[in-house]
RNA sequence: GGGAGAAUUCCCGAGUGGCCAAAGGGGGCAGACUGUAAAUCUGUUGUCUGACGACUUCGGUGGUUCAAAUCCACCUUCUCCCA
């Protein structure tokens, strides 16, 4: 007998919320259940949040159930309101359909959708074209607006403003369960545990409609110890979309997580087994950043793949460690036209991109946090010129760990 | 529909005619310390400039004034009270 996955993602520390807790252990036990998630596209990648509920399908297609991914082409016209303080943006249908392209290539390298294993369908097809009045009529009356108003996930939004485009998100969330229920038998419904009450909005309304008992479990959000979100970076969240964070750049993110938050990584982001992690778990001090660097070199070859997650690995050893290739450091290119006979370090920051402004590079310099080829540069006013280049190349360092090549051409 | 109030730099938030590129906090960046961690301390944080300084910024558009984030008009969005 093959183990529960209900016990592996208890153990892994996944589960945030369950509606029956016995009974879906003892439902996922014993048949092949269809589930879902539901991603709405509100930006032309999935992030590191998103790739949690990915792992999570993937931890539930391993042991033979059947997930659903629903991307809510429907439901991002609206925005869910769950968990923020403002309005989202509205979007158009085009950029909802183009991001919900996006969204559909990149779940494929992460949940097997072959034939029969797993199904993709997208909530615009049934809620797009929904009549308004019949859509009271059927669904509508099944929601008390009371309840609706207690819920967690509006409290924030009754102080600050809600307008009644949001407030209708969960009906439709709720319909998009039901309607999964009767098209293709789903009976679970999983997300992130800011979904907990639209999922529940999910499961009585088909308690309500079909008389059936359907279940819903929510996961613990991606935090630091702190309880910040994790994913996010100065630059913006971290991305899955390799043109949007570079795989090296993605690793070093896990390279870099606090010693706290590896163990926890480890366990939802990875699928390691977790007598190794509890090893890992025992790890003290300096000898943690061994974690790090499998937490690193797994997660990013669940996203990228191996040989990007090698390449990045590599890198970092080039530039931290011993050894490693030069090759795979993120690089930008210089023209030889460009750099004529001597090029002022600031010019050459800003032509390449490596500063957002002069003013950010000459603050860069004059507090010391720029070298070139591991020598401190003192003074803005260096020229760079073609000898500096060996091997046409040559190794910018911003702060302590921002390393660019430049490349002449 | 009527009335009251709000919109400030990445965020929160002070500023109510010149001393404002705009307090304070958060965040970011850099330095020291370290383990590519955390904590701590220091510096820094609109753009251009070697520097003096110049230029752009306080929801939008016009206006008053020698001078506007600050005053006036209109517009937009949001909040609150009444219906």
């Amino acid at each position: 007998m093959s183990v529960n996955v209900f016990d592996t993602l208890k153990e892994r520390g996944f589960i945030a919320q369950t509606t029956h807790e016995e009974k879906i252990r003892e439902l996922l036990g014993n048949e092949k259940v269809t589930f879902y998630i539901g991603f709405d596209p509100t930006a032309d990648s999935l992030h590191v949040g998103h790739l949690l509920q990915l792992i999570v399908m993937s931890h539930m297609q391993r042991a033979g159930h059947k997930p659903i991914a629903l991307i809510g082409g429907g439901t991002a016209m609206v925005g869910d309101p769950s968990g923020r303080t403002d309005m989202r943006k509205m979007l158009t249908r085009e950029e909802i359909e183009y991001n919900g392209s996006r969204f559909r290539d990149q779940m494929k390298g992460l949940v097997d959708f072959g034939e029969g294993k797993a199904i993709m369908v997208n909530n615009g097809d049934w809620l797009l074209d929904l009549n308004y009045v019949s859509f009271l009529r059927e669904i509508g009356v099944h929601f008390s607006v009371n309840r609706m108003l207690a819920a967690e996930c509006f409290k924030s939004r009754l102080e600050r403003g809600l307008s009644f485009i949001e407030f209708n998100y969960m009906l439709m969330q709720g319909y998009d369960f039901l309607k999964l229920y009767q098209d293709y038998g789903c009976k679970i419904q999983l997300g992130g545990d800011d979904q907990w009450s639209n999922i529940l909005a999910g499961v009585d309304l088909i308690r309500r409609v079909e008389g059936a008992e359907a279940y819903g479990m929510t996961f613990q959000l991606l935090t630091t110890s702190e309880g910040k979100k994790m994913g996010k970076t100065q630059a913006g969240a971290v991305w899955l979309d390799p043109s949007k964070t570079s795989p090296y750049d993605f690793y070093q993110y896990w390279r870099n997580v606090d010693d706290a938050d590896v163990i926890k990584c480890l366990k939802l982001l990875t699928f390691l087994p977790m007598s190794e992690i509890e090893k890992m778990a025992q790890w003290k001090d300096a000898q943690l950043n061994e974690a790090k660097k499998i937490l690193a070199y797994e997660v990013t070859r669940i996203v990228h793949g191996e040989p990007e997650a090698q390449k990045a690995r590599d890198a970092a050893e080039a530039l931290f460690g011993q050894g490693g290739s030069k090759e795979n450091i993120p690089s930008v290119k210089i023209t030889r036209d460009m750099l004529g006979d001597g090029m002022n370090v600031l010019d050459l920051l800003a032509a390449t991109g490596l500063v957002p402004s002069k003013s950010e590079g000459r603050r860069l310099i004059q507090q010391g946090g720029l070298s070139i080829n591991d020598i401190r540069v003192e003074s803005v006013d260096k020229i760079i010129t073609a000898s500096d280049f060996a091997d046409n190349e040559i190794m910018v360092r911003k702060g302590k760990k921002s390393f660019h090549r430049v490349i002449l051409e």
